[in-house]
DNA sequence: GAAGGCCCGCGGCAATTTGCCGCACCCGGC
DNA sequence: GCCGGGTGCGGCAAATTGCCGCGGGCCTTC
């Protein structure tokens, strides 16, 4: 990339508690001709975006001991301008609703590559030829779905959505440890 | 309910090509006050809308040959107070996505009771600290209802409604066995 | 009428998951 | 300080699931 490209490079936000991730997809962002500036978790984030507002941000919803959600209406206070992707690798319809309605302007679940990351940040609204897809949920997505509604419906409260639930609080845990089936 | 209720009756559109379905969730609606006209299509439920535009609208995703999204925006063009939700069995954050940008007020997977039907239409957009009803279904409960729905829609065939669920055909059977867990 | 192809029901057994303990810790009120 | 309630997590017995197999029924096709 040349030092023109550089200057004229929109600005990137990308926001990951994994350094890992972060760094793959900075670089892949980068070597696609973004500004990209990184953070770890909802502090970081917005010192950045105070000093300089970015065009677009990639929010990971679940940091490390926090959620990413506040930080949509936060990035959108600064610029409401911004483009804001949610990432996450425990993706569920109840937290996808909840992120748009704040605005992001798309949700993702992991993994997804840096063109696909891209392409949400671009696409322009309204031209929804959605899937409208074939089969029915499994069982264990449907469970999945509506542990994280419940869960979202007491503001996270993990003993209280168990008790909801009529499952024991251990094993609700666990299921929440692990990662949401696709189908 | 009384004839000035019913003068005061909030009006809701109800579009859903299951007739069983809707016939139960029209009842249950209209039981808790609601004006309810019900449509089967795409078209029906324009011609309603267009006569008499609906304060609020439940849509089914998937309708028999069409998709529910596009209702969406011709419902907010004839009046953009309308309050929208979407429903479905087919649940998939894409579709989710798709539907709140579109503009509706929430989206929820099938199978729900009429209490979060009407929870959802209500929750303003900063948070649900709202007096929400009834308590969620369980797990369990919601597990069987959903079986019991894809079972009927494979004519009762276990084995394809194992795979459809991907789940085994061994474990489908055991657990239809077992009486349905009310909760 | 024999051969497949699909379906159902069910026994058995190993692997996984649940239920239910416990413990340590943090926090907010009293 | 002390208490109630929430969170995370280890361990272990009990229950459930996954995955085999078998016999049998009901079509359709050679």
């Amino acid at each position: 990339m040349s030092a023109n490209d550089l200057a004229a490079a929109p600005s990137l936000l990308l926001v990951d508690d994994d350094a890992v991730f972060r760094g793959v997809l900075a670089r892949a962002l980068g070597r696609r001709g973004y500004a990209v500036s990184e953070a770890a978790d909802v502090a970081a984030a917005l010192a950045l975006a105070a000093a300089n507002p970015p065009e677009y941000a990639v929010l990971d919803l679940k940091l490390e001991h926090e959620s990413g959600l506040p930080l949509i209406r936060q990035l959108l206070d600064l610029d409401p301008e911004t483009r804001i992707l949610m990432l996450t690798g425990y993706a569920s319809v109840a937290t996808a609703v909840e992120a748009i309605k704040l605005g992001a302007t798309h949700y993702l679940a992991k993994p997804v590559d840096a063109d696909q990351v891209l392409a949400a940040l671009h696409r322009t609204e309204g031209d929804a030829q959605v899937p409208v897809g074939g089969d029915p949920l499994s069982v264990e997505r449907l469970e999945w779905e509506h542990i994280q509604r419940v869960l979202a419906d007491n503001d996270g409260n993990i003993s209280a959505t168990a008790r909801a639930l009529k499952m024991h609080r251990r094993t609700l845990q666990r299921k929440l440890a692990k990662r949401p089936v696709r189908g």
